[in-house]
RNA sequence: GCCCUCGUAGCUCAGUCGGAUAGAGCGACCGCCUCCUAAGCGGUAGGCCACAGGUUCGAUUCCUGUCGAGGGCGCCA
């Protein structure tokens, strides 16, 4: 039982048995300062004012009545401030923790099943078939991959899918684009002029149809660079194919029946605007070509037959498209709650400290294969997921690549690295750890333990509210915070040596075991890899002076 | 003009349903390996939480406005 519920519970019985209606929630937080107690409540100022007391005298009141018969692990309550009620627990509330954490295993710690039975589909990238993934894209793509990680953990059934603009003027335009570098020619107006539309043209067997060989070329470009990254996806949902199955007609039969669309200079009109979107939308074109929007409705009504909720991950670009949609999923009966959109910002690329600015338009892009070459995979999903998506990114590919030593990827992946090592030594010293509920884990008292104990204790919670707030950035900053706790533990703390006896050997091997299953379960969700073993490098690179190009420019 | 996001240490960024003395990394400076990996640890310096009001016991956090940065406002996707 999770120390938080006992203490609630005495803390309702307290205010019951004085006579005060307790809040709807009572709040439990672990103050930032050791002074205020290992856990603190605010009941006596919330409930103060609602019971007309002075919140201070009920907090007095409230902790005589805790005082008196201390619920488990308190072994002092005191009141601080305009009416903070504290515990002080003794360290058997962590001792605890760390036997829920390996009872768990890597499985079960830190999962919810709050999400039982709500089936979500996470859109995520789907970008245009026209050329390769861009560094840009790689934040969508990492982010919506763990939010998809972080949703199965709190229990829900979850698909991954990439939905492919295959058809419209876009295409047509890099297929033109192809046929023209292909022949020689310069590319058309308002065509593709990027480096790869030459390289992949000069590929194209003469007797290739530039859309559909240029289609296959850029959807397995795709493709390789979004498994380099460990990114799968259930499905790849294709545009064309609801042409086809007459989905997109039923879409638009189903529109008119509820009279969500009308008919104005030869178009037809979605009555977005109904909805809160700024204006009316078309659907069909005055020449008879349905916009991209039509068959995006069509996809998302297929998605809700096989859904209870959407969320679809999109770039601070393409924001205006979510007050449309939000008015076509309400056009098709449903709530504007069944579909979430998550905005990411945008990504600003650094390199020799300026800015590489990405524009399909010039060709002057920085490919998704090209981060991930340079950094490698965990680092790139590691430095993706560092931060709130809700801010611009600065990403500064010479700083990743070259300090990649520094990277705060590899002092995480360190830590794991350290934990296999001391089971590794254990091992060969033919140390056998003693059965978990034989080992006295009273001995583990040390400062840099408590604190190891405290924060895997938040991972649950972190997890929680990293998957309802789509923030698995939350989870990056709890498993570098965990890993500084480990590194500062294991300066002071050995596990084996001539002054450390065999129960707290025993007792310190479970705690490393313990933290162990946090930085996988964290990892995990993040998409990066725990090696169990690292070393570095002999070659070390950075101290040329001046001739810094080891690496080999381009 | 309208809509979205952001503004916190020199730089890059965290900051829990509104809580008590605002944090980390990098950069700077000073220390720590006879010992489980020094890709590590400890310390010092560095802040008008953009600005002005409002809400209340209490605001970096919520509301309004101003200023500043980025993005979006097609019968393109």
């Amino acid at each position: 039982m999770d120390v938080r519920d006992i203490l609630i519970e005495a803390v309702r019985a307290a205010l019951d048995g004085l006579g005060v209606e307790p809040p709807g929630a009572v709040q439990l937080e672990r103050p930032a300062n050791p002074d205020h107690g290992d856990w603190s409540t605010n009941v006596a100022l919330a409930s103060a004012g609602a019971s007309g007391r002075n919140p201070r005298e009920l907090g007095v009141e409230l902790a005589a009545v805790l005082e008196a018969d201390p619920p488990a692990h308190v072994v002092g309550v005191e009141v601080a401030g305009p009416g903070f009620v504290n515990f002080r627990l003794a360290d058997t509330w962590l001792h605890d923790v760390l036997r829920d954490v390996v009872a768990a295993g890597d499985g079960g710690f830190a999962r919810h099943e709050v999400g039982a039975g709500e089936r979500i589909i996470v859109e995520f990238v789907s970008a245009n078939p026209t050329g390769p993934l861009h560094a840009g894209h790689g934040r969508g793509a990492c982010f919506g991959d763990s939010v998809a990680r972080l949703y199965e953990r709190i229990g829900h059934p979850v698909q991954r899918e990439f939905y492919i603009n295959d058809r419209g003027t876009q295409m047509q335009l890099f297929a033109d684009s192809l046929a023209a570098r292909a022949a020689g020619r310069e590319v058309p107006e308002g065509g593709y002029n990027g480096r790869y539309i030459i390289d992949w043209a000069a590929e194209m067997p003469a007797d290739a149809d530039p859309l559909e060989w240029g289609y296959a070329r850029a959807l397995a470009d795709q493709q390789a660079v979004l498994e380099s990254l460990h990114i799968h996806f259930d499905t790849w949902f294709s545009e064309r194919s609801m042409i086809g199955s007459g989905a997109v007609d039923a879409t638009l039969s189903d529109l008119r029946a509820v009279d969500a669309v009308y008919d104005e200079n030869g178009a037809v009109w979605l009555r977005s605007s109904e909805h809160g979107d700024d204006k009316d939308r078309v659907l069909v074109k005055s020449d008879g070509e349905f916009t991209y929007l039509l068959p995006d409705v069509a996809y998302h009504r297929d998605k809700f037959a096989r859904a209870d909720r959407l969320v679809n991950v999109l770039g601070a670009d393409h924001h205006g498209y979510v007050a449309r949609m939000h008015a076509a999923v309400q056009a098709l009966g449903h709530d504007r709650s069944e579909l979430e959109v998550a905005i990411t910002q945008l990504v600003n690329l650094q390199r020799d400290g300026r800015e590489v600015r990405l524009s399909k338009r010039t060709g002057d892009i920085v490919e998704l294969a090209e981060v991930v070459a340079e950094v490698g995979p965990d680092a790139a999903r590691f430095t993706y997921l560092l931060q709130s998506v809700d801010s611009a990114q600065t990403f500064d590919l010479d700083l990743v690549a070259s300090q990649a030593n520094e990277n705060p990827v590899f002092y995480v992946q360190y830590a794991n690295a350290r934990i296999h090592s001391i089971a590794r030594r254990a091992a060969e010293a033919g140390f056998v750890r003693r059965a978990l509920a034989d080992t006295d884990l009273s001995v583990l008292g040390h400062p840099r333990e408590l604190l190891l104990l405290r924060a895997l204790h938040e991972l649950p919670d972190a997890v929680l509210r990293a998957a309802r707030e789509r923030a698995p950035h939350q989870v990056t900053t709890w498993v570098r915070d965990l890993a500084a706790d480990f590194h500062g533990w294991y300066h002071d703390c050995r596990v084996m040596g001539d002054d450390v006896d065999a129960g707290l050997t025993s007792a310190r091997l479970w705690l490393v075991e313990s933290v162990r299953i946090g930085i996988a379960v964290a990892l995990d969700l993040l998409g990066v890899d725990a090696p169990e073993e690292m070393w570095r490098d002999s070659e070390n690179d950075g101290n040329g002076a001046d001739g810094d190009d080891e690496q080999g420019a381009a």
